[in-house]
DNA sequence: GACGGCATGTAACCAGTTACATGATTAT
DNA sequence: ATAATCATGTAACTGGTTACATGCCGTC
């Protein structure tokens, strides 16, 4: 249910359509809990049968209409109130690739190994892409206070969990390739 | 739908029944892979239907009788095709922890940041148990070779994590502290 | 007598994914 | 023409969680 809340903190930021709303979690909010357009209409339309946020139908020329969400004040008590209730334990990590680097002897060994260099890549590029916000947004972060510096202490745990998932590949390649030499 | 494989790696390691397996995944599998004894059971259904592990009953004197599965070539051959396909890219992380902190401006920092040193708590634990499965285990590394090596990596794989998240949790407490004093 | 371990399941629910569906405007 | 962007949604399915349900054995 954490999506309702994280929508909730987005709109606080900034009122904003459904699609924007969806735009922002492809981008900053979605670095650590994504969401899909779908998941965020279905979201929004509950969360103005409970009143947490208010709709106003807004006409744009050259565009199509678009509905503007915004926290009510119910909305902005209610993410108060969950912020200080204690999160869930964090959940078992579910990693796909892990089950296949344990079963890997059952296969073919070299289509696993290839898979881990593959994953090593994917991790190594939104390792870049926050390392490049990182740089661009808090160039000094000695200073930061209050929202931003939350928005920076986010970015910095999806730095350090890309990073040490580049670091665990690298090491994985390094002992199958040691492991099953050609 | 890893979860089949994952029941396949296991059951390849040695044959046993659900309850076992719901074990099992309590432990070693589970540190990457969670499963409920619900869920494995559902599982093993449709597995047996799919004909990749077939199911002996097995009465046992002084204990309820039991099924033990255990997988056939059929699901040899799929989990061997399984292992050679790419895994799906790592899905977007769900932290919840992240949004609160995001939005921790919006209700009480200080509740967050209690939440912050209980989950800096939680995976410091498991970060523990790892360890010292890896000194009990895996004393020396450097001769692993096959199975016991994948199994040693995934290991490392969670080590690895925890402690990513453990700094990341004591970065974020430390930033917290620093910026609302008391 | 109560609790913990062994052993198996069903049912309802919730969240997330995939696929489908529409339609205007702007840029190549 | 065609693709991309803006803008909104529905429907079916899948996977996971929570709650419920049963029953035996051994130990404290």
């Amino acid at each position: 249910m954490s999506l309702e809340y994280a929508i909730l903190v987005s709109l606080q930021e900034r009122a904003g359509s459904g699609y924007e709303l969806a735009r922002r979690f492809d981008k900053s909010i979605g670095y650590f809990w994504g969401a899909s357009h779908q998941q965020i209409y279905r979201s929004l339309k509950r969360m103005v049968e409970l009143g947490w946020v208010s709709c106003d139908e807004v006409a744009q020329e050259k565009r199509p209409d678009k509905k503007v969400y915004r926290v009510s004040d119910s909305g902005a008590a209610e993410l108060a109130r969950w912020l200080a209730e204690p999160a869930a334990d964090p959940p078992a990590i579910r990693n796909e690739l892990s089950v296949k680097i344990r079963g890997a002897s059952y296969g073919d060994v070299g289509q696993v190994l290839a898979e881990v260099r593959r994953h090593r890549r994917r991790h190594a590029e939104r390792l870049a892409v926050y390392q490049a916000i990182e740089q661009r947004d808090f160039p000094d972060p000695t200073g930061l206070t209050g929202q931003s510096l939350h928005q920076y202490l986010v970015l910095r745990g999806g730095i350090g969990y890309e990073r040490s998932m580049v670091d665990w590949c690298d090491e994985v390649a390094r002992a199958l390739e040691a492991d099953s030499p050609r």
